[in-house]
DNA sequence: GCTCTAATAT
DNA sequence: AATATTAGAG
């Protein structure tokens, strides 16, 4: 029941802005994403199978909830916990969901700051899962180049928690990305010449020598290059 | 005063 | 690189 509401705001450097809006930011500890991604330990403390089953199994796969736009599993919101390779896109993605609900129990394991003296909260950052920018997407090309501002974003999105810094954030790296696009004609940060996909994935089209790397399989986050055409 | 956006910070 | 935060303009 540890509400993070006591935020320590750290004085950036000597500026003098005091209008934080003190809307609750809801997100999940980033230690906990962060783990998710990079543990390469993974042979040596293997947990039994039975540790793994209730957590990866919850009611109904996370692909289908995605599909409903229903359920626990919050298909665009779960962070990185939850197989978001799994959400690459839902037909019916503009229900709402919610990728809050997350700051309810995370003093859970919050231990350090009771030795820093308290004030060791930590805001995890958003994920934009593949689900979420779609429904972004959609929005965005509903609205149209002029309507399409963080505030109407939000609304059509209708996603729990979801504020408007999140989505002005976003939207200037989606922007960043269309004009980069129309630009080169192509993400011109690599060759022209089409790498030879390797079948990894029949659901993933392999598209740049990354996902090669990622022959295992697992995709952390698609970046826009990946996320935004749909 | 609020929202948008570009710049900047983490 | 992805997201947050700030700063300035409209």
């Amino acid at each position: 029941m540890l509400s993070p509401r006591v935020v320590r705001p750290q004085p950036r450097h000597g500026s003098a802005s005091a209008g934080s809006s003190s809307s609750r930011r809801h997100m999940v500890d980033a230690d906990a994403a962060n783990a998710r991604g990079g543990v390469p330990e993974w042979e040596v403390g293997l947990p039994s199978a039975a540790e793994l089953t209730p957590l990866s199994q919850p009611l109904i796969p996370p692909a289908l909830a995605a599909a409903f736009g229903i359920g626990p599993a919050d298909a665009g919101a779960i962070p990185s916990s939850v197989d978001a390779r799994f959400l690459h896109d839902s037909p019916t993605s503009h229900l709402s969901s919610r990728f809050d609900d997350y700051d309810e129990e995370e003093g859970e394991g919050e231990t350090e700051d009771a030795a820093t003296g308290g004030r060791g909260e930590k805001k995890a950052r958003m994920v934009w899962t593949p689900s979420l920018h779609h429904q972004f997407v959609e929005a965005v090309e509903h609205l149209g180049e002029k309507g399409a501002v963080p505030k109407a974003i939000v609304r059509l999105m209708n996603v729990d928690g979801l504020t408007r810094e999140n989505v002005a954030s976003h939207l200037q790296k989606y922007r960043l990305y269309l004009k980069r696009s129309r630009h080169g004609g192509a993400i011109a940060t690599q060759p022209p010449q089409a790498p030879p996909p390797p079948p990894c994935f029949p659901r993933f089209a392999a598209q740049t020598p990354q996902d090669t790397a990622n022959r295992n399989g697992y995709c952390p986050f698609v970046s826009f290059e990946k996320l935004g055409c749909d």
